[in-house]
DNA sequence: ACGTAAATAGACAGAGTTGTCTATTTAATG
DNA sequence: CATTAAATAGACAACTCTGTCTATTTACGT
């Protein structure tokens, strides 16, 4: 074996997904990514048959390091009515670090969503563990019951989703910050 | 001139729109568009300049027929709560002829937000068109308060944007029909 | 009917695409 | 230390991409 500083299918990984999530997958050329990620073709080719299948790799990673980041945020706050604002303000700051390119699911649904069912499937199984667990901490966040724990749920869920993609098209936290405040009032 | 039916330009956009939206902007190149839309290159190339070029007017027009549709589907509904309801109804409608695609500017914004400012340009003020529209109705709506104009315009904004991304991830409109029935409990 | 403006087919340049393959070098393990 | 598995550089095939250009044909307005 070679590389004796990062494993190449991780610095594959690393690369492709910075790439995919700024320019999009489609405007990504393996080339680029064997150049930025500073490995050999013929390595890429042994680690992955085809680009779709570092599309798929890149979907997966990232919703579990998706998942392992928000949880541990949440974790961190003790209150359960804010355990559910907490999310709002994780998706805030993950937006400012990713720099207001939206959510990655989102965006690779609408370049590969079609053309590729293994990463549909795994995009829906990050919407399904994103809206279970806003319903778990629904549950035991003890709301006021304007809305039931099930529309509560739905409703965190489909605002989380719109204002990320606005922030998307307004290139700042704004409209999660409003999302927040009005949840807020709703628990 | 030729071309006794449709005007060049036009097939051009109408060809342009299915093909961008349904497989996406980068997805699609310049010779299935001339193909498809039944025209010569050098009649493409003289009505625009660059490939990016009708992605903006594509973009435009989008914008234009949108808004033209929407108005017309929620002014023949007379109750003015029933005005906000009908905005969801209708994009459940949309969102099925369209094969459940998502939003086109979500989806533009995500191939050429960053690359082309016009593009974006365009895509926030479609934004800002939809926002602006809703909150007319919200504030005519004579609502029950339970949250104030201003958030409840927020609220059916971005949930109506998640729902429509979601709608998209699962094909189906079942997001954007729960979304509708708990506004309806908000107003 | 004629001149003109516009549309046509299609070749072409130049660059970029994914994926394959060869020949070589490197590093870890028995 | 030798063997072996893995990484390397880079050429290459086979396409596809955008955009240009030429030569030809069509149809409309005067």
């Amino acid at each position: 074996m070679k590389q004796r500083g990062q494993a190449v299918a991780d610095k594959i990984l690393d690369t492709a997904e910075r790439l995919f999530y700024a320019q999009g997958y489609s405007n990504t050329g393996i080339n680029q990514v064997i150049e930025e990620a500073d490995i050999a073709k013929a390595s890429l080719y042994k680690h992955f048959e085809t680009k779709e299948d570092i599309l798929l790799a890149y979907v997966q990673r990232t919703h579990e390091l998706w998942f392992t980041r928000l949880q541990a945020t949440v974790s961190k706050v003790e209150d359960p009515k804010e355990k559910l604002l907490a999310i709002f303000d994780h998706h805030i700051e993950r937006q400012k670090v990713r720099g207001f390119g939206g959510c990655p699911f989102i965006k690779a649904n609408d370049e590969a969503g079609t053309s590729d069912p293994r990463v549909l499937a795994e995009i829906q199984q990050a919407k399904l563990h994103s809206k279970k667990f806003i319903r778990a901490l629904v549950v035991k966040s003890g709301h006021k019951k304007v809305l039931s724990d099930q529309e509560l749920t739905e409703m965190i869920f489909v605002a989380l989703e719109g204002a990320i993609a606005l922030a998307s098209v307004f290139k700042q936290p704004g409209e999660i910050q409003a999302a927040k405040k009005i949840i807020q009032k709703l628990i």
